[in-house]
DNA sequence: AGCACGCCGACT
DNA sequence: GTCGGCGTGCTC
């Protein structure tokens, strides 16, 4: 420790230096200077030097590190913004030591508004004078009369509104008849309104929204799970509680997965409180981001409706968190900063002492088993709301019903699909494969299209005469020959992609309509839309599709869905393969049924009896879901208390291996070190050819940290960076 | 993450 | 002779 640093320490008047977390990887905040005679507090932002970058920060708690005088910079300047408050700086710093990523990484998270650390500044208007013009003309007239309530106008708001053009406003100004003011900016939502519309709610639902209610109202942290299956009315119970907050002047996150994320959800909210929630996602516009984000610091804005970025949103008052669709893969988030947005939100509630509510028709395993073990307050939804009545599921055994030779529709499925051409209502075929097949091979020489660069099957897209990969983007033009043996024409598709399923329905339905739905469809999602929106009018009588019309839209003359394939995926090396399946087949069956019309699925399986196939048409999960649990605990979380490190990538696995052994050796005692395939492993990580993450199981997190910084720093050089994730039930650490 | 520095291949 | 590829290292 200098002399230099010792002097600056004791200067009088208090603070010298500060820790600020700077938006870089850095594993610690960096000191900054405070410049005489200003006074800077925890969780104030600032913009301060960072080589020759300026950037923003937050004024971290706890003593600023000493460094060396030479290198220590001013702050430059304390934005005119209201601080991160205590809450929001113990989630920072919990998400930064559970994820193991570096805490000015999540800081950045909660700061991803750049222009928004200043006021917005004051709207430009006009308000009437007591002068009057010269010559009062017919649209001089109107726009006086149009002012005359005594408030202040915008100039284009005041114009358009009269029915004038701006340059009649202009005129009126010089003349003195408006004079300019300054208004305070408009918020960007108007404030919901809890008694709008009060929904109508079965017996079941008011008891469990008058629970959720109840909970609001004492505070606290309080998570309940809401379990309803699809159609029961679980956001209008979940709006009981939103209602509940409004009213006490409070903020409220509601969290969706990226796709639920639609004008559908908007107007439903707008028809309970009069008004739409504040949106955050990625896709927003910058200046609108901006203003959401000072609004919601503020606490001007009541509710946010956004995708899982919005958890980091610095709320000034949170009353209350909604995670709806609990169970969905979109809340994780799988690169740079690695994390289940449901389960932070958890910490978040638990951090700022409020209830939460996580909503799911088939929530997952992790919830299930926090509610059974009282974690968490179980509410169920049984009964389906009005006439919504559940389809008429039955499983279709392939051994019994085969399809006929090159196809992949049984007779039975075929036949359903008929009458209900005939009854002229809408069928729902549904594949979770793009493309036309998923493996190609030579007939000669057994060739078989694999990714270069990630070495996965390549899929064919007939439409686009593409083979494409599916895991990394890859793409390359269906070539003539055999690129191993040279034979020309040989080239032979395995297996059923949802074109092939079309070509399929076309032959035995060639007068019938239809559609085919999967992410890739081109046109983008206007196209879908326009596409939905058809199909929802009775314009297609046979849909094709993949995972996305699993969610959202109600199709009304939809009455039969068939599962192609309902086998797919739980095969794939994925600990959660079953249980993802149910959800996806109890989604996708869910799509009939919405009609008041007698509705049927038929789902396609080689395996019967299995847990998942019993689940779905028992409509009973509870077995399934015991089983799923036991499952997992044995297979995947190791008892807590001690940790598993967990290697994924294709490309690495020889690496993995190898590193695994070095923590076997190295870990301490009682720690468990398990590999997982590449189901598991984010798509970022298969696309870049020499990285490996280390998913992290357990609840050393820290000490974790320093010992494989060490290991890695003493190990061979490896290209690339290492991440790690905890990927357990953050329950356990509250 | 940015952004500099630095050391080897093909060019106006 | 330089322009520019991206490997390595640093930022209070």
């Amino acid at each position: 420790m200098g002399k230099d640093s010792q002097q600056l320490l004791d200067l009088p008047g208090g603070e010298v230096s500060v820790p600020v977390l700077v938006p870089t990887p850095l594993d610690r905040a960096f000191s900054y200077a405070v410049p005489q005679g200003q006074h800077v507090a925890p969780g104030q932002i600032v913009q301060i030097p960072l080589g020759p970058r300026k950037v923003a920060g937050v004024v971290w708690d706890g003593e600023a590190d000493i460094v060396d005088p030479k290198k220590l910079r001013p702050i430059e300047l304390v934005f005119d913004c209201p601080p991160l408050d205590k809450s929001m700086r113990s989630f920072i710093d919990w998400v930064s030591r559970y994820t193991l990523s570096p805490p000015g990484y999540v800081a950045r998270m909660a700061l991803r508004a750049p222009a928004a650390f200043e006021p917005e500044p004051p709207v430009q208007a006009l308000r009437l004078t007591d002068m009057r013009p010269e010559r009062l003309t017919t649209a001089r007239e109107r726009v006086i009369e149009q002012a005359s309530d005594g408030f202040a106008w915008t100039k284009s708001g005041l114009a358009h509104a009269a029915g004038v053009s701006a340059s009649v406003v202009d005129g009126l100004v010089t003349q003195g008849v408006f004079e300019p003011v300054q208004m305070p900016p408009p918020p960007v939502v108007a404030p919901p309104d809890p008694d709008y519309a009060r929904a109508e709610l079965s017996r079941d639902q008011a008891a469990a929204g008058a629970l959720l209610r109840e909970d609001v109202e004492a505070g606290g942290f309080k998570p309940t799970l809401l379990d309803g299956v699809t159609g029961s009315g679980k956001t209008e119970v979940y709006f009981e509680a939103v209602a509940e907050a409004v009213r006490q002047g409070r903020q409220v996150l509601i969290l969706l997965p990226e796709i639920a994320l639609t004008s559908a959800f908007l107007d439903r909210f707008h028809g309970r409180f009069g008004s739409k929630p504040a949106e955050w996602h990625s896709e927003m516009a910058p200046r609108m981001r901006e203003k959401v984000w000072r609004q919601v610091i503020t606490g001007e804005v009541k509710v946010v409706a956004g995708a899982r970025s919005a958890l980091f949103l610095p709320f000034k008052d949170l009353g209350l968190i909604i995670v709806d669709e609990e169970h969905d893969p979109a809340y994780k988030q799988e690169d740079r900063t690695f994390y289940n947005a449901r389960d932070m939100a958890v910490v978040r509630a638990h951090i700022a002492q409020v209830p939460i509510v996580l909503a799911s028709a088939t929530p997952s395993i992790e919830s299930r088993v926090n509610a059974q073990s009282g974690r968490y307050e179980h509410l169920k939804l049984h009964a389906r709301f009005a006439e919504a009545a559940l389809p008429d599921l039955r499983l279709v055994d392939m051994r019994t019903h085969p399809p006929k030779r090159g196809g992949f529709l049984s007779p039975v499925l075929l036949d359903a699909i008929g009458k209900t051409l005939g009854r002229e209502e809408q069928s729902l075929l549904f594949l979770n494969r793009r493309g036309y097949a998923p493996l190609t091979l030579c007939r000669v020489c057994g060739h078989r299209f694999q990714c270069p660069d990630c070495s996965s099957w390549l899929v064919e897209h007939r439409f686009r005469n593409q083979l494409q990969c599916h895991h990394c983007g890859h793409g390359e033009p269906v070539p003539q020959a055999c690129p191993e043996c040279g034979t020309l024409d040989h080239l032979v598709a395995c297996g059923p992609g949802i074109e092939r399923i079309a070509e399929e329905v076309d032959s035995h339905f060639p007068e019938a309509r239809t559609i085919v739905l999967s992410s890739d469809m081109a046109g983008g999602t206007k196209r879908l839309r326009i596409e939905l929106e058809a199909i929802a009018k009775g314009e297609a009588d046979i849909i094709i599709g993949t995972q996305l019309v699993a969610k959202g839209h109600n199709f009304p003359k939809m009455t039969l869905v068939g599962v192609v394939d309902a086998d797919l995926g739980l095969a794939n090396g994925d600990p959660r393969a079953a249980e993802r399946t149910y959800q996806l087949l109890s989604q996708v069956t869910g799509r009939a049924g919405r009609t008041g019309l007698k509705s049927h699925g038929l789902i396609q399986t080689y395996q019967p009896a299995h847990p998942v196939m019993q689940a779905i048409v028992s409509g009973d999960p509870e077995a399934f879901y015991e089983r799923e649990a036991d499952e997992r605990r044995r297979a995947i979380l190791p008892p807590f208390g001690r940790l598993a490190a967990v290697i994924v990538s294709a490309a690495t696995r020889p690496e993995a291996e190898q590193h695994a052994r070095g923590l076997r050796n190295a870990a301490p005692t009682g720690t468990a070190i398990s590999i997982l395939g590449p189901a598991e492993a984010p798509l970022a990580l298969i696309r870049g050819r020499y990285r490996f993450r280390l998913l992290v199981h357990g609840d050393k997190s820290a000490d974790l940290q320093s010992y494989l910084r060490a290991m890695l720093a003493a190990g061979p050089k490896m290209r690339g960076s290492v991440q790690v994730q905890v990927d357990i039930d953050p329950q356990s650490f509250l």
